[in-house]
RNA sequence: GGGCCUGUAGCUUAGUCAGGUAGAGCGCCGGGCUUUUAACCCGGUGGCCGGGGGUUCGAAUCCCCCCAGGCCCGCCA
């Protein structure tokens, strides 16, 4: 069965009808392709929970309380004043890293285009401001009980995290008279006021029905989870670790009233050969960039297709291909778990892809043999390779039974998106079509005698010929037997003439699209 | 130091939770398609399932030990 199938029905038993899957990203800097699978695999889960009938809610808490920690290498100097305040609080960097006063917030700079990004793979959560929460009250409940409760917080940490506590720790940091909550120290608490004194000497009370101050990490998690009725919350494996944020979080929870969802951790993507990613390292392939290249399907199965505690390659390369080959072809032959003569463990291989297939969709419950586009990844690359105009793209899609009418949507981003990748610098070398001047040493070591004759044969003959795809490949079939060779010899001379290997794309195609001038001077050197 | 994950064919891996004769794709090799869009079709090659012990009628699968690699343990998905 497929993780995410297998996770809802165990949060049925757990949990019964009502599931809030949740994930939660900071939004300290650009998103990279990590970040989706924090989301793909929540958002994966509650389509699974829906799929199983249970009324399920998919929730994104962007940590927008959550404050600036030190001054990123893409942002100005300028930032150091900014350092502890909320990310939701200051204001966004413009193209030179400066704070621009008029660009909104430093957090909604970043989610913005990230959540345009989800919208293309078919992710719409519900967005949760961290901030907002604060501010319109919610967590007050938690905060109270919470500073109630200190000391048996403290145990929990010191026990589970082996960390010792300052003396000074106080399970609430109120924002300062800056709006930063470093340097902070809280002096009382009266319900709802806690007092503080900050590093300017300035004193002051925070509101805790407020965005006045919020919850360290640990707390806030825990404490987030009641106030959600979060049932279901995939975790990097950071958060994973023995004695880290879940393995706290989970008691804190209790302590505050609310049943935590159970621990659940995911591995961690990496681009291939370069560690992992980090918002901060500027190691990153963004969502937005990959998108641009990815055809969604295909995003989403690199998620759905990997077990939840396995390691993913995120290679924008020639594994692209390998991984665009498999989707289509379970996509084109569904394996069928129903089969006579399956084993066990092949039945269970069968459910599981059908599963990848399924949460591959953009849209739930869409027919995934819709999102093939009638062609395969691996064809368009070299159709867009050869043909530089769609419309020729088109045109030879359809000549070739590829495509009746006009191209849909779908499949003409398809097309957009083979182009930039083809033009960017993750497209495979040898996957590029490289058009020889002339004829190689290497070719001409491979071709025979009567071959290089129909070659120079041919470069006469196409002098004369009309110009077009079909007049080429006629005139291809005439020279070839007056040369005395057959149709595949002489496609193999062609092909090494042309690209230095023996085979290769339409020639008609390829010898149309170079030009009768190239094409002759090729053929005659 | 504490912990997690991974190790199956040349490569990527399924199967491990619920033990029952090792599966797939790519690559490679051979053949077919007598107009060859890196295509498509057919066939073949290829694995002491990291090593060792144990439990069992039976172990890739469960238990123990070891080896190798990756990662986490301040914030980070």
């Amino acid at each position: 069965m497929h993780w995410a199938d297998f996770t809802a029905e165990r949060l049925r038993d757990e949990r019964g009808e009502q599931q809030v899957a949740c994930s939660g990203i900071t939004p300290s800097g650009e998103f990279h392709i990590g970040h989706l699978r924090e989301i793909l695999s929540a958002e994966m889960i509650h389509r699974a929970c829906l799929d199983a009938g249970l009324d399920s809610r998919y929730i994104f808490i962007v940590d927008s309380m959550d404050p600036l920690r030190r001054v990123y290498s893409f942002l100005s100097p300028e930032y150091e004043r900014y350092i502890g305040c909320p990310l939701a609080f200051i204001p966004a960097p413009d193209s030179n890293g400066n704070p621009d006063p008029e660009a909104g917030s430093y957090a909604d700079h970043f989610l913005t285009p990230f959540l345009e990004a989800l919208g293309q793979i078919g992710v719409f959560p519900e967005v949760i401001m961290n901030h907002e929460t604060y501010s319109n009250g919610e967590f007050a409940a938690k905060i109270h009980s919470t500073i109630e409760q200190a000391d048996a917080i403290r145990e929990i940490i010191e026990s589970i995290s082996g960390r010792e506590l300052d003396e000074n720790w106080f399970p609430y940091k109120p924002l300062g008279s800056d709006g930063s909550m470093d340097g902070v120290t809280v002096t009382g608490y009266e319900n709802p006021f806690v007092h503080w004194t900050d590093r300017h000497g300035k004193s002051g009370s925070a509101d805790i029905r407020k965005a006045d101050g919020k919850l360290p990490w640990r707390i806030d998690w825990a404490a987030r989870w009641g106030i959600h009725g979060v049932t279901c919350e995939p975790a990097g494996k950071d958060h994973g670790a023995a004695g880290g944020s879940f393995d706290t979080g989970l008691p804190i929870c209790r302590l505050l009233g609310s049943e935590p969802p159970s621990k659940m951790v995911y591995e961690w993507i990496q681009v291939k050969g370069a560690g992992p990613m980090s918002s901060s390292s500027g190691n990153t392939i963004g969502p937005v960039e990959a998108l641009s290249l990815v055809p969604p399907e295909i995003v989403r199965y690199l998620i759905a297709g990997s077990k939840m505690n396995r390691h993913i390659d995120f290679d924008t390369g020639s594994a692209l291909f390998q991984m665009a080959d498999e989707y289509e072809r379970l996509v084109a032959n569904p394996p069928d778990s129903e089969e006579e003569g399956l084993s066990k463990r092949q039945k269970v291989a069968a459910v599981t892809n059908r599963g990848a297939m399924k949460f591959s969709q953009l849209e739930r419950g869409a027919d995934p043999a819709d999102s093939l586009g009638g062609v395969s990844f691996r064809h368009l690359s070299m159709l867009a390779q050869i043909k530089s105009s769609d419309e020729d793209v088109w045109t030879s899609m359809r000549a070739s039974g590829h495509l009746t009418g006009e191209p849909n949507e779908s499949l003409s981003q398809r097309l957009t998106r083979m182009r930039n990748w083809i033009g960017s610098i993750h497209f495979p070398e040898d996957a590029r079509i490289h058009i020889h001047k002339s004829i190689s040493a290497e070719a001409r070591a491979e071709i025979s005698e009567e071959q290089r004759i129909f070659l120079s044969s041919l470069a006469e003959e196409l002098a004369e010929s009309d110009w077009s795809e079909q007049a080429i490949g006629t005139t291809i079939r005439e020279v070839a037997p007056a040369c005395g060779i057959g149709g595949r010899e002489a496609y193999i001379a062609l092909y090494w003439a042309l690209l230095g290997r023996n085979h290769g794309p339409k020639a008609s195609a390829l010898l149309f699209e170079i030009g009768r001038e190239s094409v002759i001077a090729l053929l005659s050197s």
